[in-house]
Order: C-alpha cells, then sequence, then structure tokens
DNA sequence: GATGCATTGTTCAATTGTGAACAGTTGGAC
DNA sequence: GTCCAACTGTTCACAATTGAACAATGCATC
C-alpha cells in the first residue's frame, strides 16, 4: 500500500487531518496531487446562492487534486476529512515525474482515473434518469458498500440527512420524508448509526 | 496529430463511421480503445423504461471506449457517430503497452482522462445546482463552443429537441417552451440551424 | 403533388419537488 | 443538571416538471 514512501523524497510528504477539517477549499491554488491513504474525503461544491453540492466521497486508494495535472490552477471544490485521514501529497511537476517513470503508480492513476470517471457518470446517469427516491436510496446503498462487502445488511456510520440532501441534490424534508418511508417499509433502521437491508436495493431497481 | 499512425502496427486500424452510424452498442463486449481523429461521438444509455439520455459529446482528439482498460468488459453506452467520423482502433493489450512505453500518448491519454472527468463533474454540478432552463442554456453554450470560439455568435448544427431533452435530462415540451424563450429574447435565432449569441450566458449566470 | 416520416408547437392535469417555518430530540460541554 | 448546537420530524403553500395528447410543419422521396 504504501507505494510512495517506497522512494520517498522531498516532494511527497505524509499529511494527518482530523474529521471535519478542511484540505482545501474552492479557489484554492491547485499545487500537489494527494494520495488517500487512510480515511474518507468529502467533495463539495458551493454555488452564488451558497447551496452546497457533494460532488464525491472518496477513500482510501483514491486521488485527491489531480485536476491541476490539467492545467487546472485553482481548486474547483473543497475538500474536508469526514473521518481522521492520513494523505500523501505529492507536488505537481514530482507527479508529473512519477507518471512517466514508475509504472506501478502510473497504472494505479490510470485505474483510479478510469473508476473515477466511471462512478461520476453513473452519478450523473442517475441524475438524468432517476426520482430523488431512487436517488437516496442508491446514495445509501453506494454508501454501504464503501463500509462492507456481501453482507445482507451494513452499519453506515453518522450521517446527517442535510448531508444526504446535498449529494442527491434536493432539500433536506424530502429526505426526512424518504428516510422514514424507508424505515417503515423496514429497509433501512436506526441504531446509532444507519443500517441498511439490502432490500432497499428494490427501490431503485422497481420499474 | 497522426499520433497513432507513427508507429502503425497491426493491433491499431483506422475505421470510418457515417453519420447515425453506431460504433458500439450499450452490452457489446468491450475489446478495444478508439480515438477519434475527426468527426463526433454521441454516447448515449437507455434505461428499464426504454427513457434515453446522452452522457457526452465527443470530438477529434478525444478516446473512447476507454472503460476497458479498467476491467470492464461491456460497454455501458451506446455510441453512435454524429457526423462523418474517422477512428482510430487500438486493442486494448495494445493500448496498455502503449500506456507504458510511448509518452507523448500516455500524456495525451491522461490529459484527455483529466479533462473528460472535469466535464463530467460539470455536468453533474450543473444537474444538483440548475433548473432545467439554466441547464439548456448551458447545453447549448457548451456545443456552440464545441464549433467555434471567441465569436460573440455560433451557429450549431442541426440538433433536435428530443436530443436537447436527453442531454439535460428533461423532457422534450419542456425544451421546446425554453428554445421558444429564448428566442422570444433574442438569445437564440433559427436559421437553417441554431445561430447561439453569447448574451446566452446570462441566463446561465444570472441570480 | 401526394405520401410518409421526423420534428416542432401547444396544451393541460397530475405529479413531484422546493423552501421555509417551527417544534421536538439528542448528546456533549460546562 | 442545564444550556446549547446540531440534527430530526412535520407541515404547507407554492413552483417546477412530467407525460401524454394532438395539431401543424417541414422535407425528402416516389
Amino acid at each position: 500500500m504504501n507505494l510512495f514512501l517506497s522512494s520517498a523524497g522531498l516532494k511527497r510528504r505524509a499529511c494527518k487531518f482530523r474529521r471535519k477539517e478542511t484540505i482545501f477549499a474552492q479557489g484554492d491554488p491547485a499545487k500537489n496531487v494527494m494520495y488517500i491513504q487512510e480515511g474518507g474525503v468529502k467533495l463539495t461544491v458551493v454555488n452564488e446562492t451558497g447551496k452546497e453540492a457533494v460532488v464525491a466521497i472518496l477513500g482510501p486508494g483514491d486521488f485527491l487534486g489531480e485536476g491541476c495535472l490539467g492545467g487546472r490552477s485553482i481548486c474547483m471544490a473543497t475538500a474536508t476529512a469526514v473521518t481522521p485521514t492520513n494523505l500523501l501529497v505529492i507536488e505537481k511537476n514530482e507527479m508529473i515525474r512519477v507518471l512517466h517513470e514508475e509504472h506501478e503508480l502510473s497504472d494505479r492513476f490510470i485505474t483510479y482515473m478510469l473508476a473515477r470517471n466511471i462512478r461520476i457518470e453513473e452519478d450523473l446517469i442517475d441524475q438524468l434518469f432517476n426520482s430523488s427516491e431512487k436517488r437516496l436510496a442508491r446514495a445509501l446503498l453506494m454508501l454501504a458498500r464503501y463500509g462492507k462487502q456481501g453482507q445482507p445488511q451494513t452499519t453506515l456510520p453518522n450521517i446527517s440527512q442535510e448531508t444526504l440532501a446535498e449529494m442527491i441534490g434536493t432539500t433536506r424534508s424530502r429526505v426526512n420524508f424518504f428516510m422514514n418511508k424507508f424505515r417503515r417499509l423496514g429497509f433501512i433502521r436506526y441504531n446509532g448509526g444507519i443500517t441498511i437491508d439490502n432490500s432497499l436495493l428494490n427501490v431503485v431497481l422497481h420499474e
């Protein structure tokens, strides 16, 4: 896992963030690519009216700030740690060198980019096709998969209705309504966190 | 521009498609990466109910089918030529080799992936934040930029209201309504194609 | 110029979603 | 305990969006 540490140099450094700490903010100069070794990071954007949207939730193995490689000079989103997070920070130029000279990392980065692409594309398709009820169900299932695999049920760390609303592009009152509906129907359960039953899939698939 | 021809081998071949011809269909086995040398390609997805969504419109310099590099074995979308199109078709394994051994192409591919990422991400943010009226205005401006740069006005090749509706995830009647509104306000004009005035930007920016 | 096909114009009832308010609940800090 | 902040539960008037229908308009082709 410690890809970068193997040949660590001056231009790569480890960095720790606490929960809710800001890693970079929308509008900051974009100079580094970061690699998540441990933890979770939320990417959000705000528009002119102050409305916020969650663009992605990233975890271990994901990259961050890769936009600077494509010539982007400022950050288009705000990155916040959602759990205690260890990052490897790599300077842009170092990253470019690495992409040429280190196959294993180059492969990993390309694999990440391909996977990320698919994830965003699926989010977009989800938005284009589905009602907010289905989007909420899908978001919960995604977050659950993110936790564990294969189990019939997964318990999620606490996540506010506000954040869920931002993730799927709707209002909190709507999220609240559907959460209670899902609960009545036995798809989810509150117990400290949120326990998600795989039967929730039916909401996404039906019709 | 002819990146691939420089060292053309058996595993790379040129391919031509006529307007409206299908390059690959959703569900087909995914075996090749393609590079658009000339033309335009529309990526669409259909859901269970038969509703269609336009995921992307790609042009010269863009890649296609790169999902297979990330382990995807079937195509998740349908690719259709929107204008006469010349593609370079590269076998998956050849592409992987090329990514390791040919810096110029590797760079170009990564640049494409980064740009594509930003494009989809912007589309997603657009969906999360904006009304269908703004999304339509934005889509028209994107298509216009795709044609030419810098001019105060750009004329678009014909594009049906149906397709526009699929691009922004709404109904044709809604697109029709807003197109007529934009026309009344002098933002666009019909004259064979669709002429788009830069003042249309105000619709996207305002408020 | 008649035929058929694709597209556009228009309407409307029904549904879905918004934004804001306010009360209720919880959990941590003091 | 009690205060506070953050979150949830609930409601509602209003706005936006859908989906379907049907007529009107090109426009290519025979």
